[in-house]
DNA sequence: AGTATATTTGCAACTTAGTTGCATTAATAG
DNA sequence: CTATTAATGCAACTAAGTTGCAAATATACT
């Protein structure tokens, strides 16, 4: 189950969303907030915006959790699953609107992807 | 730098990847070898035969690190960029043969790519 | 073989990301 | 305005991985 109440908590993150599109990752949200919301509360109001479809999550390089907006998807069924882009100089990843063809594997059966594009980003490429 | 003396404890991690060449979780090793070689010491290892371009690394599903036997690498040359295919069922990883097509970006310079896919693998698809 | 030297190891303590249990707070319905 | 229950804060915990340092051991040299 997802988010039920609109709390303090789910309202300010749901603004760090809004500002830009881009992901953020768990760490910065939990030092970006740490005098107004508790480390165990960042983590449980993303948890239930994943739940209901509004954000995704996925791991950038490390293994650090960042999570991002979801375009177009709803409660159990995240549609949206595409490539990220992480910058190798500044760090910031964004969701990437292409499509990766995943190749067919003999006797396997393939469900999903997580594929990370590593490189200079936008910015960083000036 | 990497391996420069053949301790007991490189051979007895090498003989864990000549067994079958699959990739093999830093968990799982560490638990393998815990009455024979200190954790630390497994990771002092795998990183030192990674450098020699004996080994790989990369993270599976929950960021947790993974190993597997390097094809034609050599120190600081890591040429065997692949795709891994980790079972949903089982969690084992195995590394893919197939090329996968990272599409052009604008604006953006790809320097590599870590793919992680993820289904049900030849054992337990039976 | 015996010894010197530098690499490697084990240990304990630490760091960091993320989780859990529980008492308290606060959002919503009636 | 009150009752109900979701949500929060806190402290303590877990688990993966790292660090510093003294002790052990592999290799080179005599
Ligand atoms: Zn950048
Ligand atoms: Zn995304
Ligand atoms: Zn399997
Ligand atoms: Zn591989």
């Amino acid at each position: 189950m997802g988010v039920v109440r609109k709390t303090q908590s789910v309202s300010l993150v749901l603004e760090a969303f809004k500002a830009d599109s881009k992901a953020i990752s768990v760490i910065d949200l939990v030092d970006r907030f740490n005098d107004k919301i508790n480390k165990t509360t960042v983590y449980r109001v993303l948890d239930r915006l994943e739940d209901d479809g509004v954000l995704h999550s996925f791991l950038g390089v490390n293994g650090i959790k960042w999570y991002a907006p979801c375009k177009d998807c709803s409660e159990h069924k995240h549609s949206d699953v595409h490539p990220h882009f992480q910058c190798t100089d500044c760090g910031k990843i964004d969701c990437l609107n292409v499509d990766i063809t995943i190749p067919k594997l003999p006797n396997r059966e393939v469900v999903g992807a997580q594929v990370l594009i590593q490189g200079k980003c936008e910015a960083c490429c000036n």
